[in-house]
DNA sequence: TGTCTACATTGATCCAGGTCAATAAAGTGC
DNA sequence: GCACTTTATTGACCTGGATCAATGTAGACA
């Protein structure tokens, strides 16, 4: 109870300290997880004038789609968000989550149009970060450049461990990876590894992971059954980490 | 059996036409598909320097697997070639093939360590980018770093399509998404998009799209017996592409 | 030219996880 | 507080594609 109060939603308290949203990368707390991350003083001065932060998105609002004009990389503030991908029929692949101080969009440098829709999946704030204007600055901060490399390479990365969940792990095998992959990226935020909330539905991680959500379902009393987690709706504690770890390949 | 001579292996011509292998990018015929594009020629002239073009791989040979250091990025001169990742208990998935042009490598960037194995699928070759270098050359030259950010973007892209692959396709949409866009790349390297040569094995193909060998051989005689394509062996013939377009999602 | 070995096809059987259906919580708005 | 809607759980049943098994085919190399 006492570790579901600071994490709803998300960054909260850090959506509080900024009265008006605009406040400065230097002063923002997630500036460690963030695009200032080893960047010079000065450049950060020069980039704070290009970057916008805009008003919050509510849940289940839509960030940008397919038709959307790309112009801009977002950077999660507050909250989270997910994307999907289409097919042609209309089925919907979810294929990222997105918390604080990651970049969404970066698909679309190629092509320079947006190839998944994001929605937020709670009440969210979001810098965007103009990509001409990047580019130009990127010429003249080599770190800035660099940091950009490091995020696209970083979600490569990630998409890789995915397709790797997809394509050669059972449907427990796959919520485990996936769960801990969430505790992972909540612990270098600062919160709890062992303890958290989720803030997408059943729905959407059984989609994410190629699952029914009957399934999933299941898989979460089952993993209660056996001790290594307690799930209570949308609350998460890991009870015995070492065991998931070894059943996730 | 006219298309299947030109196209064994991949850019055999290429290869044969440079009789050293430190044949210039200006005069290298993948330029218009590879690193120069977009390059003034000043530039080009620069980056010649660092870009080594390196020996033959044979068929199986490894490129890079995640204990080599990260030094270069890799683009295929000829040939082909395939990733895959590995879980901790040795199932391995494979996340992609590359053909010439294509750059391998580009997931090490985050983390400065190779994430997965690239294995030559056929004889093959490749020039290496050394990534430090690349990055010194990219704050110079704007065109440089919005070329590797376009092809980071790119791979993404093909990724997260493959995530809805894995996700939401059944078997045969699978596999007549994947042959289209194969096809795709073929054309795009100058080749026929009709009727080309598949220098993955069955079972490459059918563990990219997590299938079973047997899945992927009893779908290829089906979409024969229903006059949509003909596969001899790795001999593949679009006959009735309106038809795979529709049947694919 | 024949022998090996790796790769591919085809058939029979099985099962992990999907689908369908009913019920139960938990939000959400009035 | 009550109605309504969305989200989650649980059970019964079914199926797409995996697995097992046998056979066929094609390179590689002596």
């Amino acid at each position: 109870m006492t570790q579901a109060r600071v994490i709803t939603p998300l960054f909260e308290d850090f959506a509080k300290v900024e009265h008006h949203h605009q406040l400065a990368c230097q002063s923002c707390a997630l500036s460690r997880l963030c695009l200032p991350l080893g960047l010079h003083r000065d450049d950060l001065t020069k980039l704070d004038q290009i970057i916008k932060r805009s008003a919050g998105y509510k849940r289940h609002q839509i960030l940008f789609e397919p038709s959307s004009t790309f112009k801009t990389i977002f950077v999660v503030r507050s909250g989270s968000f997910k994307t999907t991908i289409s097919a042609t029929d209309g089925r919907e692949q979810v294929t990222s989550f997105y918390f604080p101080g990651e970049f969404i969009g970066m698909d679309a440098i190629y092509q320079q149009r947006y190839l998944s829709t994001a929605r937020a999946l709670e009440a969210s704030s979001v810098c965007e970060l103009p990509y001409e204007r990047l580019q130009e600055f990127s010429a003249t901060i080599p770190e800035l450049q660099n940091q950009l490399m490091t995020r696209l390479s970083k979600e490569l990365s990630s998409d890789k461990n995915l397709l790797l969940s997809l394509g050669k792990k059972t449907a427990q095998e796959k919520l485990i990876s996936f769960l801990l992959s969430l505790s992972q990226r909540f612990s270098e935020r600062g919160y709890s590894s062992m303890s958290f909330q989720l803030t997408m539905s059943r729905g959407d991680i059984a989609n994410h992971l190629g699952l029914a959500i009957e399934t999933v379902s299941r898989l979460f009393t089952q993993l209660q059954d056996q001790q290594l987690m307690s799930i209570q709706g949308k609350e998460v504690t890991i009870l015995d980490l070492p065991a998931l770890k070894h059943r996730c390949g």
